[in-house]
Order: C-alpha cells, then structure tokens, then sequence
DNA sequence: AGCTATCTTGACTGCGTGGTCCAAAATCAA
DNA sequence: TTGATTTTGGACCACGCAGTCAAGATAGCT
C-alpha cells in the first residue's frame, strides 16, 4: 500500500485547541497554527479542512476533556457536596493553568463568534447544559445525603452556579488572581448549597 | 477660523461602540466602522488616531455610560434590595436589547483582548471592581434597612453577583432566551441576598 | 472676497490573510 | 524494485487589511 500517516492527527488537534483557546479564532492565523502544530501546510488542509472546521474540531475536542473531567468530579451517583468542591477547585485550577491565565475556551468562542456562527452558538449551549446539569445531580444527590437543606431548588441553584462558574472565565482574563476565583466560587457554594451544621 | 467639523464626534464614537460591541475586535475592520459611523475615512484616522485608540476610546465610552446606569440604580445611599433587583432587571435588559443578544462589551473585551492588552485588562477590571463596589454598597445599606440579614458578608455577595452577572453576559452569546437570565439572576439574588420576612 | 481649516473622495501602498497547487523527498507494502 | 501515498517546502493567487497621501469641495471667519 502506501506510507503511513507520520504525525499523529489528534496531537496536531490538541495544539490547534492549545493556540486558539489563547487566541481566539480570528485573530489566530493559519501560519501561526502549522508552527504550533509542527506539520506542513498540505497535512493541515488534508487532515482537517478550512479554517472554520479546523476551529469546530478543536472545540469538540476541548468538550470531550470537559465532559471527561465533569463526569470523573461529579459523574458518581453518591457526588455530594465534596465533589461539587473539590469540581470547584479544579475548575479554577484549569482556569487558571493553561500557561497563563488561559481561561475557559467555550466562553471566548461563545462571546466572540456564538452571535455569528450557530454551530459555536449550539457547542456553547449544550456546554452549559452539560455543566448545569452535573451540578443538578450533585446538588440533589447532597439533599438525598442530607447534605443540604432540601428546600432548596437544585434546579435554580445549579443555574446559578453555571453563570458563576461562567463568569470566573471573564474574570480571570480581567487579571484575577487563583485566589479571588476560588473565594467567588466557594461563596457561591457556600450561600446556593448551605451545608447543614450535622 | 476654519470650517467647523461637520459631524459629531461623540455619535461616530457610539456608532463604532456598537459595532466594537456586536463583532468584536479583530472581527471588525475599518471599512465596516467607516460605513457604520458614516464618516470618511480620513475624518476617522483624523479624529480617532488608529483601529486600537479607536477601540480603546469606545471601551470607555461603554465604561462610562456603565457607570452612569450603575449610579442611576444603586448610587443613591437608600439603594436596597429592591433598587438591586431592579438593576438586575435592566442589566438583562441592556444585554438582549441591542439588537439582538449584544452581551457585555467589557466582558467580550476581556475574553479576547485582556490576555494580552494589558489595556484592556486594567478596563476590565476597573468594571469589575465598580460593579463589586456598588453591588456591596447597597448590600451593606440593605443590612442596615433590616432587609437582609445581618450576617452575611456583603463583600462576599458582591463579588459572587458580579460573577453572576459576568456569566450572564456568556450565556446570552450561546443563545439562553432573557427569562432564562432573568430567572438566573433573580435566583442569585434569592440566594445571596435573601430579604427577611417583616 | 480671501483665508484657512476641515470634510470628502478615491486612489494607493505594503502586507498579511486563507487557500491552492506543484514537485521533490520520504516511506511504506507488495 | 516498484508503485502507491504521504510529507514537506515553497511558490503562488486573489483578496482584504490597516493605514497614508493628494486633490478638490465646503464651510466659517475677517
């Protein structure tokens, strides 16, 4: 048959994702990108078509990690409080590793181009919805534990926490520091989901 | 003299606002901002210097009309609970009303330019931090009216509402339909702020 | 009227962009 | 070896970009 495929497509994904969660899409040009994914200009196009899908791949594969590390925090039938903050924690982590300051890459394709392009638009979406309904389970799993006070609406309160959890990736390119992200969140948890004193 | 300026720099100003707001910046190129602000191209570069001063002086005029609204709804020292509410009520509004889903230009500012524009990250937390004050203020002035409880730290609510409120400006860019932010927001309020029965 | 400062128009310049194409080199299987 | 197929590198294209310049029209002032 023929030579084999010498790089490995989903290495080049990620380093794509790398570049255009700093960047942003626009503002991310195509020679930038071969640089970063160290392949030539003909295996890029071959491999992952224009620009455009090149983009909507690398966002695919930034909401698979996601979900990954959703479900392995709070994917657990017996997720309670505790996992909602250490989930908390390595949120603001993430948030704040990527190099420097990195952010959340669903929110910077959401702001800059969800008014524009309905395929980042329905992404964007189905992330939060991902998001908040993780939160639901855990928030009234915790209620089932006796975790939390049972009048509370997991519903409202997972909302809330997503718009929060939401607003910490404005933040933190706003120049925020690890610490006043992870203040926000552990307030929002502790005023949404109080635990009850035992 | 000489002849007078033919149009009004503060309107040609508004008008690249709104188009900074709507696509962005590197989204947005000058001949798009010349038919929008309708203005000639030299009478631009004349008046606003280049595509960055121009971008960075409608950031502050968004700052400034900002700040105004935040003074409208909670600057006076009788602001309470439901001055906040009404606030809220307005902030949703001004991010679905233009045209269709604006969202916060501050926090689309942030997300693509605050990594590496230091200017804009100092814009965007100067927002932050006017917001924080603000919302704090009249949490603290709620206290004191006897709406809410007087255990809760106002720092703390504030800075989770100003979370809140940044996440809403994310989720309005991937579609969620103004009820859904409102609904948001009023729950956040519920939680954070919780006004004591009388 | 004449002067002067501004506005408008349009052409122009480099430059960077996304994307295509080609050819030589490299690598696998038969 | 041979043939198929991918990789790499560079050349190339049309286009849009930000920004500049010059010429002419227009308006206020003295």
């Amino acid at each position: 048959m023929a030579r084999m495929k010498a790089f490995d497509p989903d290495d080049a994904l990620q380093r794509a994702m790398e570049l255009f969660w700093r960047c942003g899409y626009a503002s991310t040009s195509m020679s930038a990108l071969l640089e970063h994914m160290g392949i030539s200009r003909q295996s890029l196009y071959d491999t992952f078509g224009d620009k455009n899908s090149l983009y909507l791949a690398a966002l695919d594969r930034y909401e698979v990690a996601f979900t990954e590390l959703v479900d392995r925090h709070l994917g657990n039938a017996d997720a309670g409080v505790p996992a909602l903050v250490a989930f908390a924690q390595v949120y603001v982590s993430n948030l704040v590793l990527p190099k420097d300051r990195g952010g959340c890459m669903m929110a910077a394709a959401a702001l800059e181009l969800g008014l524009h392009d309905d395929g980042v638009a329905a992404r964007a979406q189905a992330h939060i919805d991902t998001l908040e309904f993780a939160l639901k389970s855990a928030i009234a799993e915790a209620q089932r534990r006796g975790e939390v006070d049972a009048s509370h609406d997991p519903t409202a309160a997972a909302r809330v926490l997503v718009a929060v959890l939401s607003g910490l990736g404005v933040m933190v390119r706003s120049g925020a520091t690890r610490t006043a992200l992870r203040r926000t969140i552990e307030g929002a948890i502790n005023a949404l989901v109080p635990t009850l004193p035992s």
